[in-house]
DNA sequence: GCGGATTATTGTAGCGCTACAAAACACAAA
DNA sequence: TTTGTGTTTTGTAGCGCTACAATAATCCGC
């Protein structure tokens, strides 16, 4: 008894057989169209599409050692954070005849898990956010050699890396509350497992006011599971700190807007009584009354550019770029 | 010459031997864990991991005709509608076994692209998303006979379907606005190529009016890429129609708190003035104030049961089973 | 009309893994 | 010791595709 399957499987062969050539020409057809002589290809791809035929990836990929997925791992869809660095990736791999496919990953654990399946499916490449990774993942990234790109990272990447200055951002963010006259700034920021494009934060914050001479002291920490919630807690836990807090950075626009509120609730007016920076330029800060002052990280481009990171390495060209500044800019609204 | 990849490349075959036993029994440590002694199972694990081997799906997939991935597709991840959704497929996948990856579609062209994709990749199964679907798609999915789950659909499904009556929450939402004694009640749609799961509403929505003896003509579509700015634009026209409008039914709690936004704008107080009623229970819902009422879907279920329908029609149990209702539930807040 | 260069097509030999059946082994009963 | 039963391990033969080299077809100038 032999091994085949359903005798209606598609493959290779069948399309072949009914379009009169060998298996290699619809092969070549599919991956190199300009092999094959336009009238032969024009049948076969006839025949394929009236066939139902579509490639079998794992036999390609089996066969060639090469794949055209990639795969990317992303934090959290929970917010429209990623929604501009996503649709970035999506646009640069679809002009390049690429797939790119996702994971979600709360926690590292669950990267490393998805890195894990990226590399038994033998991805072209794979996207990260952040430069924190389990030691197990890293040495099996080592191990394989796949070309990794890391988002939202500014230096040392592991491999390749995409993203800006979180210092220069915050400074340039804490200095524009200062120079609004703000004396008195809060900070919000994550506690626990959280990527260092957070926690990265807050020295600057420190640095930053203290050249000012000002006091930083006026930080607390949230969960960053808290989403809008956080505001509230947060803008509490700094009036215990400090009733007379006059500015407040928060690590989101969806803090920031939790913030705004709560602000609402206590009938702050914003900036006046409280002026409120978030980080992100989600949607929601500038639907949101008042518009919400914050850090645009050209989440677009970091994903076209991450993308083209990995597609330029593997089909050798541009190996040595391996670190790539998409910078930011402040939007400027009302509630700062 | 031979075709050998890097002699480094790990494979099955060298864990074997570094381990001093035949490939099959590091296949089955893998794949069918009881049948190899204990021992010998963590030797085994032990080289394996040592080695940083990780198994080739591709091969596998290949070799096997199954695969433990299962593919879904998702509309958007602008908003946080899908985040629970998502999370209930993670979580399913995961207690079995299973890996889910995700592809994004914002139309009928990419969702299709999506379905190539996945089905080159031979995954066990495709997730969608409503029930409508490029016919080139339907017929691939046909012919290759890839177990179908669509989600956020309640009838009549191409496969397998789980989801919740849209009509009995639409009647619930507008009786609800009905009883709270409001008679000038709008409604906001979405126009263009929009899911069944959106265009459905409106008919119940002026049925329920018209029972009561109400006038069902205050009605806009707007686009759906719009986000929170089509709260405002909505309003704006509704009131066109009637300036006196005393209540407004929106697609999502996204329009809904741009709804809320525009009349902080205008000093009008909710529900008083407008009472306002959205779709989904997204986080603001409960953050804004004041709270607004909608419909909380279930989605965290509806992900759960999409991998379970999945994973038992490729298992072989519950062969008949095909459609599940995750129900729904009307989160009573301040807004309406 | 013919060598020589170019273009188009085709066998061959695996890629790394698994289904299946056969074989080896362990151990209790006869 | 032999037989039978159950458990554990191992060859064999592909899965569907592609790299590579070789062959066949076509074209050009002289």
């Amino acid at each position: 008894m032999t091994k085949h399957r359903s005798d209606e499987t598609v493959t290779m062969q069948s399309v072949a057989v009914a379009a009169g050539v060998s298996p290699m020409t619809v092969s070549n057809t599919f991956r190199y169209p300009e092999r094959v002589q336009e009238e032969t290809r024009l049948r076969v791809l006839t025949i394929a599409a009236e066939l139902g035929y579509v490639p079998n990836h794992a036999a390609g990929n089996l066969a060639s050692g090469q794949s055209r997925v990639i795969g990317a791992v992303i934090p959290s869809i929970k917010n429209s954070s990623f929604y501009n660095y996503v649709r970035g990736m999506q646009d640069a791999v679809a002009t390049q005849g690429y797939q790119l496919i996702l994971k979600l990953a709360d926690s590292l654990a669950q990267e490393a898990a998805a890195i894990r399946t990226f590399v038994g499916l033998r991805v072209a490449g794979i996207a990260l956010v952040g430069d924190e990774h389990e030691q197990d993942a890293r040495m099996l990234l080592r191990k394989t050699g796949v070309p990794v790109v890391e988002s939202w990272v500014h230096e040392t990447p592991f491999d390749m890396a995409v993203g800006y200055s979180t210092a220069d951002a915050t400074r340039a963010l804490t200095q524009l509350l200062i120079d609004g006259g703000h004396r008195r700034i809060g900070f919000v920021g994550y506690d626990g497992d959280v990527s260092s494009r957070f926690t990265e934060r807050l020295p600057t914050f420190r640095q930053t006011l203290e050249q000012a001479g000002l006091e930083s002291n006026r930080i607390v920490l949230i969960d960053q599971a808290d989403g809008f919630g956080a505001g509230p807690k947060a803008l509490q836990a700094l009036c215990t700190i400090d009733p007379d807090l006059d500015a407040i950075l928060c690590p989101t626009d969806i803090v920031a807007a939790g913030v705004l509120f709560e602000c609402g609730r206590r009938s702050w007016t914003v900036p006046d009584r409280l002026a409120v920076a978030g980080w992100g330029d989600y949607e929601i800060a500038s639907e949101i009354t008042p518009g919400i002052t914050t850090i645009h990280p050209h989440a677009y481009d970091m994903g076209q550019q991450a993308m083209s990171l990995i597609i330029d390495r593997t089909t050798g060209k541009d190996q040595d770029k391996t670190l790539v500044d998409t910078g930011f800019h402040i939007v400027r609204r009302c509630s700062a």
